[in-house]
DNA sequence: TTGATAATAATCGTTAACGATTTATAACAG
DNA sequence: CTGTTATAAATCGTTAACGATTATTATCAA
């Protein structure tokens, strides 16, 4: 039951700042627990998070401006649907950023960097095991900022962080049943590449990686998730 | 007197957004008529574009997201001072990100995308004859811009208008006399490279391009603007 | 005159309240 | 029973007001 997911996210009130908000909501959509065209509402995200309309109305605002929430003027905050050619321009933008970092990072070659990435894959492949849906998808798109975080920039971190939540919208609107997660062992491929300092094929990789992803989805056919029926049929 | 440059900022009245007061402040930075450290209180925001202080807020706070002004809790809000750190992950974003983007324009050789990129050059040409400083800083920022704009992609786009105006913040504080801009006759250089189909020279010319507007810069020695005079001296 | 201290003014952050629009519910005609 | 209309509830956007903090000015001693 997807709809009810916002009740995981208790506050921590440890932070001052409405990025606690924004982070939570990042996460929530990263781990597809949060699907596209799913209403927030203010009353229920200042409950969930014990805070006051005002920053509830910040952190929706900060999350408009980086397309991952759609403010529709005086309807309300909604998990934003991207259409089919705002997913082309998330993947061309993602492919040019990420095989320029990882071009970078072959010709580095930065060992403990690569060591973390190497440590990374081995906890997606226990994930994989134990089967954990959410921990997989998590981890699964979590490698791609992780090689974002190698890098060391915090802009293009920032912008990858972005994209990356925005793409897990994408799967979860066009994604066929299994496509979910990255293909396996493809994320090790690339990091046998920039292990190796082979920077162009390090990049083709990871270019063939996102159209991988993006072949596993069906743009044609935005199938309408199981929130917009409930909330067709009603929910009591 | 680039302190009271904000009065040249009146309000349109026409866009019922934010955005407006946004663009006013990305514009006006861009063509360095706001200096870094400039206070930006809210009042005179106010009072400038005929807004209320919701509106304002909003804005500033967009803008922070982005790294233009810097909210200093209880104090106001200030045009940012990028650090020596924070111009180096700029200059380093903006060439992996620019690199990419030429490489791909060279390879597609879109007519109608480079008659409007040599018709900009014509236009910087122009300015750089008559003398117009604030118009040569603007359009030579602005051929960045109009280079993600032949691309194509509203992501890069977005995320490169905002690196710009942090390059511009960054000039202003680091700057010498004379580096305002960018040097002359490397534009039509790139482009030329984009024309001819030679995508890595291309890559390699926006490259150089930067590290020399990179190697302009005096890293050590911060100059206080003359913004920080008048508010140490008194303005009556 | 210079420096410190106290009082005043201005600004910021937040909360609360109000109208406006939308959505849900209920009543009713066909 | 279906479709429509009218009422009621809920939500959103905005404005106004209130403490709290900061900046400025004025006062006074050295």
């Amino acid at each position: 039951m997807p709809s009810n997911s916002l009740k995981n996210m208790e506050n921590n009130s440890t932070e001052p700042d409405e990025h606690l908000i924004v982070n939570r909501i990042y996460a929530a959509v990263m781990e597809q627990r949060l699907a596209p065209n799913t209403k927030l509402s203010e009353p229920k995200l200042c409950e969930s998070f014990g805070v006051g309309r005002m920053r509830v109305r910040r952190a929706l605002l900060l999350l408009a401006s980086q397309g991952i929430v759609d403010l529709q003027s005086n309807k309300g905050a909604y998990v934003a649907c991207p259409t089919p050619g705002e997913a082309d321009e998330v993947f061309s933008a993602r492919k040019l950023i990420e095989a320029g970092i990882v071009r970078d990072l072959a010709k580095r070659s930065d060992e403990t960097a690569i060591a973390g990435l190497r440590h990374h894959i081995e906890k997606e492949d226990r994930a994989r095991e134990v089967g954990e849906r959410h921990e997989i998808i998590r981890l699964s798109g979590e490698f791609h900022v992780e090689l974002a975080n190698a890098y060391g920039n915090s802009v293009l971190n920032k912008t990858i962080r972005e994209l990356i939540t925005r793409t897990s919208l994408i799967v979860g609107l066009f994604g066929t049943n299994r496509s979910a997660t990255c293909p396996e062992n493809e994320h090790a491929q690339i990091l046998d590449a920039i292990t190796a300092g082979e920077t162009e094929r390090a990049a083709e990789l990871v270019c063939h990686h996102l159209e991988h992803i993006q072949a596993g989805l069906n743009l044609q056919h935005q199938q309408p998730n199981e929130d917009d029926l409930v909330a067709i049929l009603g929910s009591r």
